[in-house]
DNA sequence: GTAACGCTGTGATTTCCTTCACGAATCTCA
DNA sequence: TGAGATTCGTGAAGGAAATCACAGCGTTAC
């Protein structure tokens, strides 16, 4: 199927419609339109009926969108059909908070085992996932056949621990390193950078006062 | 001075830079071309120089940029020259791990104050950061001048306690809860999130791509 | 039956961001 | 001194993403 490109952008709404949605499911009625998931997700409701098309499930006029069946395309969208296991490398304070974090939440996407390279952290089980030494990643990658990694490492570590991934069949990886990691063209990786994202915050605090000239003009 | 708008990206991109100029303080020589900062840092060299516009920055052509001058420059139009005290809600497992992590990294960006709701975890000093109960925000925002937070409390939590926050003078907040948070237009809010995150990872990591060139949110 | 209403799906438009491309500036070396 | 090589700063072009705006269609009221 040649499908067109789907942003990342749009991608990253598409969960967090969904993530509403399923919110919604358990409080609200059974339809909803676009202008609710629109406020519930702090987008705006043309976009969110872009996003939709892309899914390629439609709503009704007047009725808006079935939540259940709408949150059900979603996920076929998004989703692996048959899951997709997920490693973690880098078991220090936010690796651990990483593994308490996703633990139990998605059994499709869920993170199946941890990397450490410190002696006294392999071997043992850690918020319900096993720890195993770097070495071992090849080895374990394939067996449980590993395509997304999370890295958790400190940033001196990150691109030799990427090298090792990538060379074990890894091709999305999510990392929490403050490094911009060097990777081939057909891996995907996602930075979430604290602290990039805490200085924005602080920037923004101090200089973020434009709404007074807006109303102003 | 009247500058002209920055964006968020922008913004972003220069803490980048400036993270990539301090390595190079000590590792490299003492000036640096826009080219190379981009490949540190993975952006283009255009991208670089235009960023670099902004700070008002001028490098030389041929020598391009003193780093420690840059940086000190960039340090000059991100950072406020007083320093910005940080709060942090919420003190679970993840909370617990952005404390460690910021915990000694920038003075002038420091979070000095914790606050959750259960009554065993305040009163309590975590990674040399106190901990106190929630309905303590408004007395120690006021205290400590605190016009940026941290939310990393459940979903449930965050939009009550973005409202707290906001009523005690915060104007720009990092927010790692699962949720949109509501707030008026003189605050600025940056999501982490780290589910949306790793969906992202996983769909991109099964549909292969060509080329990526990507930040975080 | 039909008129009025409200929401969806999507072409058209606007806005924002990135990349291109080139003049000007600085350095090197003969 | 001047030619050649290299990089910066930035106007202009290009591209991507958000928004607008409206036709089309269920639904409801009477």
């Amino acid at each position: 199927m040649l499908r067109k490109r789907i942003s990342v952008r749009t991608i990253g709404r598409l969960s967090a419609y969904r993530r509403v949605l399923f919110r919604s499911l358990t409080t609200g009625p059974a339809n909803v339109y676009s202008y609710q998931i629109a406020a519930l997700s702090g987008a705006t409701p043309a976009q969110v009926r872009r996003d939709l098309m892309s899914v390629g499930y439609s709503g009704s006029p007047n009725r808006g969108y079935q939540v259940a069946e709408l949150a059900a395309s979603i996920g076929e969208f998004l989703d692996d059909p048959d899951g997709q296991n997920v490693a973690l490398v880098g078991v220090g304070n936010l690796g651990r908070a990483i593994l308490a974090y996703f633990a139990g939440r998605r059994p499709r996407l869920a993170i199946v085992a941890a990397f450490d390279a410190a002696p006294e952290k392999v071997n043992r089980t850690i918020h319900g996932c096993r720890c195993y030494p770097i070495a071992q990643i090849p080895t374990i990658a394939a067996r449980e056949n590993i395509r997304v990694a999370v890295i958790a490492t400190p940033a001196e570590a990150a691109q030799s621990v990427a090298d090792t991934l990538i060379a074990a069949g890894v091709r999305g990886i999510l990392n929490f390193a403050p490094v911009s990691l060097k990777v081939p063209p057909w891996v995907y990786t996602e930075d979430l950078d604290m602290t990039m994202a805490l200085e924005k915050v602080a920037y923004f605090a101090r200089h973020e006062k434009q709404q007074e000239r807006d109303t102003q003009s």
